[in-house]
DNA sequence: CTGCGATGTAAGCGCGTGCTTACATAATTC
DNA sequence: GAATTATGTAAGCACGCGCTTACATCGCAG
């Protein structure tokens, strides 16, 4: 039974349908092989599309690539208060049987290190917003460089797990992995010159 | 006045210089630019060599990407004993006028990070060499996988600093950034069963 | 019903890619 | 010096790429 929303007009010709279906698909396929390992021709297969219509509604592939990244960038951000964001990231970055998060943008940008304009653009972006929010972790002057050492060490984390797939890391509990981050970063963050408050 | 070496016959037609050159131009292009957006043109270009040269030196494009990885990848791990090599890959970095080391396979794997190259054994074997190294400075149950969690790190730091220059990051002083790290990664590779100084 | 814009389709264009081939010339061997 | 091999060169082949074009079909307003 096919949904019936705020539109009763027929389904057969949807013009948003079909861009939902080429973002979902282009999300997927970046994040499992990068921009430039994946068509234009893939992404309208598995989106079931014409490819003609990829540029008609997006224009070009860089666009496509831009447009998906900025619709799923912010997720993990919204719902979670700044001191649990670190631990949440890291569980679900180690929790998934390595498939449920493929489609994040991180790892579209993980494997896709090297491409220009859209790309550059969010990641600054994506990475301002996660850095703003851990940097919020401590009072430290130098609050924002702490910050993107610790952004920096989650997504050297999923690239050697996940993108590479390095043992013995990729295989370890997450709990373990988790445990080991967190009591880094609780020193990481701490100011200098201070005792720091009770973990968590 | 060119180099005499124990090779006194003529220069001008030299197939190990012309192996040098295309190895090196492919280091450079590679580090700057990921495998995908290099061209094999590119490389014979820079090198100043017939392009056809190189797949009769090195057979394929993917070839020359593992030979040319696997030529200056042990270059640190060589001359640095464990416990220096962490401080050593940091500085090399950190400190360089953000040009000194692009040539480094490391920067040329984190633009490349799409997928199966050839080169993808002489990756895990760069990256299990490294490992081993940092491994050897804890004696922690779990060394390797505390190894890896330090490895990650240094390539995300890599990652967000030179490749995209993420700020403030990027204009970091790097004693300061350097100290932060070595601060946390100390707390990461002691024993988990010990008690901890006063924190906590 | 008619006309028209929105949506979907098939075919292909131009170009850059990795790689190969056919050949020229320098170096070496006899 | 002739024959042979090592090294360098120019041209181009086959293919996949991003993107475009020309057209068919649908939904709907009049």
């Amino acid at each position: 039974m096919p949904e019936h929303e705020a539109e009763p007009r027929s389904r057969r010709r949807d013009s948003a349908a079909t861009r939902a279906a080429l973002l979902d698909a282009a999300a997927e396929l970046f994040g499992e092989r990068g921009f430039d390992r994946t068509t234009v021709r893939d992404i309208a297969g598995r989106a079931g599309v014409n490819q003609a219509l990829l540029f008609r509604y997006f224009g070009s592939k860089d666009a496509l690539f831009a447009a998906a990244m900025a619709r799923r960038g912010r997720e993990l951000l919204d719902d979670s208060p700044a001191e649990q964001l670190l631990g949440r990231v890291l569980r679900q970055m180690l929790d998934n049987e390595s498939l449920k998060l493929i489609d994040h943008p991180m790892y579209a940008v993980l494997r896709s290190s090297g491409h220009d304009h859209a790309a550059t653009a969010i990641r600054q972006e994506l990475g301002e917003e996660y850095a703003s929010a851990l940097a919020a972790l401590t009072d430290a002057e130098d609050a924002r460089v702490r910050a993107d050492l610790v952004l920096a060490w989650l997504l050297g984390i999923a690239l050697l797990r996940s993108v590479h797939g390095k043992e013995p890391l990729a295989s370890a509990k997450p709990d373990d992995v988790a445990g080991h981050v967190l009591r880094a970063v609780r020193v990481l963050l701490e100011r200098a010159d201070t005792e720091l408050p009770p973990a968590e």
